[in-house]
DNA sequence: AGAAATAATCAACACGATGTACATTATCTG
DNA sequence: CAGATAATGTACATCGTGTTGATTATTTCT
């Protein structure tokens, strides 16, 4: 209804494109409101008929795809009571994860990476201590762990975020369920198990004796 | 010789004062020169008789430290052989880079905090790639790794670092030890097992069946 | 203690970015 | 085609930057 004009379209397409093409060049402070206009060969002025500022043009942006997250862990049920349904049981879950990083990777690597916006990769990283902590809390009395698990909830989506991020902006050439697997293997084994590594250690060492 | 003079002592100083008040009141880029020199009670002008500009002086601050780091890992010789060596060799080098995190927490806790500079946090998790990377390289042959070994060191890298920072941001009651302890078993065994959860609660699988 | 060195201050300047305002032109919708 | 509205162009006050040159204050060294 209100959004169908044209002329509306067009300007915040070449805002958009111009925007995270300054964005893969320097650091979101260091981009003005007329760097923006200029690549997109708009008037400055048009830019503040749409956009308060540089930051709510980049929120609106942010918020956008992280409602797509969100939508993933409300539709989703934890049904874990189990740790060995543990794998089964989330792989699906954050392999949907992963599509939808690899869906919006053009913009999530800059926004993510050191030029985009820390505030967001923090959010982000709530967002996969939520998804952590739900299936903890059904699996197991919290006080009985070894360490604090704040530091573990840190460990683990600091890890899963950065995974992500890497892969991103180092277009690594794994699919998003390679990725998950990846991940969700090394949350439940460690590294070294995880990557086959551990027996193979083990007989060297044996044989190096 | 050169920096005796009393009066860019007591300058330096008040500055690195106002500088790290601001920094934890607002974002790096939002904190102008004038900000700091009128915090400071100096002259505008008189900032720049001793930095470039902002950047210049968090660059000052971010080399010092960061030598600290690198001085330990040049002086560690890595021994690591085996793999049962490997917690006993490696926890006592994580134990004194905490240390160095503990002792430099009040400016680290920001310059790696949303507000402070993502390019050193990205530099400092190139140090625990190193740091990581290293070990590896003695233990085995990196290309029977499951998953590329990238996405490994993005993983640890990023968990290790995770935690450090969010120790030292949430004021955590553990010593520099216990931390390196718990950075240490969980890159080891994953989380589960080193939180010492595994057990328990495979124990609760049993006898939910 | 006094002279020379130098750090800090003050005022001024050009430059560039911001956000706003208003009159005008161009384009879209129904 | 006419009315609505998006985009343009121009101007303005405000603020931060980095630099300069003259002046004052403090420190160092003999």
């Amino acid at each position: 209804m209100t959004k169908t004009d044209r002329r509306i379209i067009r300007t915040k397409n070449e805002i958009k494109q111009a925007f995270f093409s300054l964005l893969s060049e320097k650091n979101f402070e260091a981009i003005t409101v007329r760097n923006i206009t200029e690549r997109a060969n708009i008037n400055r002025g048009t830019f503040y008929l749409h956009y308060v500022d540089k930051y709510n043009l980049l929120e609106q942006y942010e918020n956008e795809i992280f409602e797509k997250f969100n939508a993933i862990l409300d539709e989703t049920t934890i049904l874990v009571i189990d740790i060995n349904q543990f794998k089964q049981e989330r792989l699906p879950v954050m392999t949907q994860i992963l599509h939808v990083f690899y869906e919006e990777a053009d913009s999530l690597k800059l926004i993510l990476g050191p030029n985009g916006d820390p505030f967001y990769y923090e959010k982000m990283r709530q967002f996969f201590v939520r998804y952590f902590n739900a299936y903890l809390g059904n699996l197991t009395d919290k006080s009985k762990w070894k360490f604090p698990i704040e530091l573990t909830l840190a460990y683990n989506s600091n890890a899963i975020l950065g995974v992500i991020t890497y892969w991103l902006q180092h277009d690594i050439q794994q699919s998003p369920e390679e990725v998950a697997t990846m991940l969700i293997e090394t949350i439940l084994k460690g590294t070294l198990e995880a990557s086959g590594m551990r027996s193979i250690i083990e007989k060297e060492s044996e044989l190096g004796r």
